[in-house]
DNA sequence: TATGAATGAGCGTTCATTCAT
DNA sequence: AATGAATGAACGCTCATTCAT
């Protein structure tokens, strides 16, 4: 299914020495605080540690930074989300029996790695969403949120048609709903840390179904990993 | 049942001046394009029409500038959501054994008023997003904020003590999974305008609910407006 | 002959402020003596008197200022060379049978305007000299240099075609020749003050015109102004 | 005639290996095209194919550089226009009757000499003639410049001393004046360079003896090489 | 000897804020 | 009350120079 998943993580933007990992780490943190313009890159490197025309040696300008922030992450991200799971699915071999239960498996699969990725990288998740639309986003960072966007669309559409996930809405909405209950979620953690505990991101998962799934139907738990 | 709205109404910024509306529309619609670093004054005074100095008139710092924007229209939203409601509400007089009603009527209460506030102030709605937890919100923006969230509070814990909503999740949890939702449909209105219609927000309520209410309960139908 | 030289004598920039006057003054002086790239714009700044940020009031960018520098002068340079010898020339009406003299009195007219304009403004002359071809000049500047250009050509040509200039060289090589021999003498005065007198740049026209009049025609003297 | 010739000579510095003329080659063409200020050392490092730190084996800094250059070809036109000459002069034994004949035939020498130099190497021409009165030039080039200036002074005061040479302009201005014109025709060469062709230079060195010599006196051909 | 990554002062330019008009 | 010219600190970025390799 996707016979690329190796070669495109190599071709994924990674640190390629110490100083580089610093100041991507750096730029992070920065953006996500104060914004992209309200960032100065003498910031980010005195934050990583570097001088500030370090920066350039790495990064032709800061918007290129922001740009390799968001392809790194947004990478991680789709590579845990996309590409792994297609790996494992082969693996696996699903067959067409299994339908029903493989959309509860697919959404738990996707509920459950994103809020992994939320609780291990929370500061790169909200980076993310920081920077959905930004106009300065280049072509390649771009891409790999629309491939992202396209694999949630085929599984959402695929429930749709098994009728297990509900079809007054259109698959779009469903995404949305669903990734907008998980980054509500989120958002809460960081805003109000004392009144959520990390464990609420996976106990969420039911509700969230819940709320996609063809209403009436009969329930079915999530696997237990 | 909310004794503070006189005070509060009261403490509301309200433009007082032709050329004070201008500006704060036109801080509201640059904020929220460019980001508030990303924003310069004097572009703020062109598209209001006045001359860079004039804003310095009504409000003593950009900062200042960015909080009045913030606090008229969250205190709009306020206005909708809290305030109006427990004016209806008192003059209504709600019975005690219309309770279950009541429950699935005030989230439709919160839902059809957050989605006629995204829908006429898209905008104003974005911006309150993008800036929900900037360092550079003063205290009386924080404070509106905090209204609403203990009004939300008020009536998801009276939802869950009554059975309805369910309570394997805390209240901040449940509000969060709604808000989240309704926010992801926004995004997606506005990042993706061609694949989502404005009936998708009332549309995604039933969906909403099915989140968050008591599971296998009896689903009970939306009131007509 | 030239009925638009009123208009482009209005049309040329001119200093509209006192600070823009002192701005392109500095200028003028700091490019001459530390060329473009050698010139640190607060350094124009600190000996025209204001602050960095007022050349940007008054000139987009350093490119932009030096351009309007160049216009400034080639301009007036024009003015003298160009447009006030046509009037002139309109004015006393020319007859053809004094065609001989006239080249004399052409060429004296032109040596003598570059002597007092190169006595008058040494520092201008010199910008001018040093910017003949930079890659940041704009088409405005360009337009000024080539109708100065155009202007000498006529002249020499018409001189040729009389028979008083020497037809073993170009027109263009013979305007070189005199332009070049001028701006020698300028250079000896501006690097040795000491070895050269005022009176040197006068005193050389009658070489100048021997260097380029048909040889062995009967000498003419130049006119007594 | 010019005792300093051997000391001089050893003074001037040469590439010593490979490397070092590869940087002042590299040196010379970015400092003509874009100036001293406007050039990187990094940019003169590239064209010369070697890496910006070896630049500074070489040379203790930029503006040591740009002087290593200036002496180079400063010292190759002084050993074009003075030593050889002084050498063939030597060697030949010039007698006394031949004087008139000789200031043409020593006249011929510095045009043709600097003909052929701007003709061979027009970058280093236009090297010199842009750096002629840098601030940042040391004493070692000034001290060549000076050479070549004195030898020209002498061979002039000469020829006006034969009545040869114009006496009506001190010896400085008669100099200025013939480099001034060569530089000229150089400076078309290079600006319109499809106005001008090559052998525009020699073509001119009778109208610039006609410049200089005495007015009136029998005209002298230049010698056939 | 030669490299080129690293530095940080200084560049051209912007912009929040002030104040004379 | 309103203006917009003026300011200068701070921005994104460059580059002469150094030095560990």
């Amino acid at each position: 299914m996707n016979e690329h998943s190796f070669m495109t993580a190599a071709a994924l933007p990674t640190a390629t020495s110490a100083k580089e990992g610093q100041i991507l780490a750096a730029a992070l943190e920065l953006f996500t605080e104060r914004t992209f313009a309200g960032t100065a890159v003498p910031l980010v490197a005195e934050r990583a540690g570097v001088a500030t025309g370090t920066i350039y040696r790495y990064f032709p300008s800061k918007e290129a930074l922001l740009n390799a922030v968001y392809q790194q992450w947004k990478g991680d991200l789709k590579r845990r989300l996309v590409d792994e799971h297609d790996d494992s699915a082969l693996l696996q071999g699903t067959a067409d029996e299994t339908r029903d239960e493989s959309a509860r498996d697919e959404f738990h699969h996707w509920w459950s790695t994103l809020a992994t990725f939320v609780l291990e990288q929370p500061t790169a998740f909200e980076f993310l969403e920081l920077h959905h639309h930004e106009p300065y986003l280049d072509d390649a960072s771009r891409t790999i949120a629309l491939e992202v966007d396209a694999s949630a669309l085929t599984f959402t559409m695929r429930g749709q048609e098994e009728g297990v996930i509900r079809t007054d809405l259109s698959p779009q909405v469903v995404i949305a709903l669903v990734y907008g209950a998980l980054t509500g979620i989120f958002r809460g953690m960081r805003l109000h840390p004392d009144l959520f505990v990390p464990g609420d991101l996976a106990a969420a998962e039911d509700a969230a179904w819940d709320m996609v799934r063809t209403p009436g139907s009969a329930r079915s738990s999530p696997p237990t990993d």
